[in-house]
DNA sequence: CGCGTATTGAGATCATTTCCCGATATGTTG
DNA sequence: CAACATATCGGGAAATGATCTCAATACGCG
């Protein structure tokens, strides 16, 4: 994400700090600006890495609570994936993944028709929901070329 | 999932099986045949719990194990989820998931209109594609109860 | 500027998953 | 249907990732 965008999302998260009462500090601006540096949906530690150049001697931990506050506030959002670590997504905007069932690895695909769906009602369960991605599911071009190898052997 | 169903993708196993050179073990038809009759995206270790009456003193390894391995079979799936612990789905059919982003959990959603997406073209990525889910995301039910409480104190 | 309170840092702890290796069971072949 | 080669299992240890606790610090309000 380039630097004017990520200088925007600093102010959205500024304010709705402000608006919600909650604390804007040092640790979770950086850590934000971070995330928004990182694609390809870096997980705790990845950002913990990058963090630690510019706060060095930050606390795992601090990230960890960082990035959750983060999520809750809307500033970034949690991936889903079949993996088992966490990831972070700095993109907001409606996009998709395309989820390898070998490795558990997820890449963004962008498209329009899957763009335009129409959110179904979902009030019979109580759930209220804010967007939606589609998984389109099945086997990343490496793991098909490291199964065609190891078949052939 | 009803007794003629379990049978029939247990059958479906071990054909599988035969055909690629795998190993039908009674372990793995034991796991596979309880995480059917599990609904509610069981996690490894549920499956465990409910496994270990069956064959009692299994190892958790091996389940773990297993479990990788009806998901490379394609017999079970991987759910993708924002959470931390590895949750299975027994359920092949397309069908697609409310997914809370405060509490990680998920439910299963049915929708015609979602059922009919034209997959398209990955191939730019060199990525196969399976199938899909669509993942409504937004508040579950007893959050949004829990948070209305938290507000009104 | 000073106060009350949420957040931070550091390390311990917990939960989940994976690794290692000797013992066992599977599927195949004669 | 018995014996063999080999993948899988069991058990315990280790690795990985995330969370908890509590004293010290810094944020935001007035």
């Amino acid at each position: 994400m380039d630097e004017p965008a990520r200088t925007e999302r600093i102010e959205l998260f500024r304010r709705l700090c402000r608006e919600r009462g909650e604390r804007c500090t040092v640790q979770r601006r950086v850590i934000l600006g971070t995330v928004l540096e990182l694609d390809n949906h870096p997980s705790a530690d990845q950002i913990f890495d990058a963090v630690d150049t510019r706060l060095p001697g930050i606390a795992r931990t601090t990230v960890y609570r960082a990035l959750d506050h983060l999520a809750r506030m809307g500033v970034i959002t949690k991936a889903c994936h079949p993996g088992r670590v966490a990831r972070f997504d700095p993109r907001l905007e409606l996009h998709h993944h395309l989820v390898c069932l070998r490795c558990n690895e997820f890449f963004d695909f962008e498209n329009d028709s899957l763009n335009k769906l129409t959110i179904p009602d979902t009030s019979a369960f109580g759930f209220e929901v804010n967007d939606y991605r589609v998984q389109l599911r099945g086997i990343c071009k490496s793991c098909k070329e490291r199964e065609k190898k190891e078949e052939s052997k």
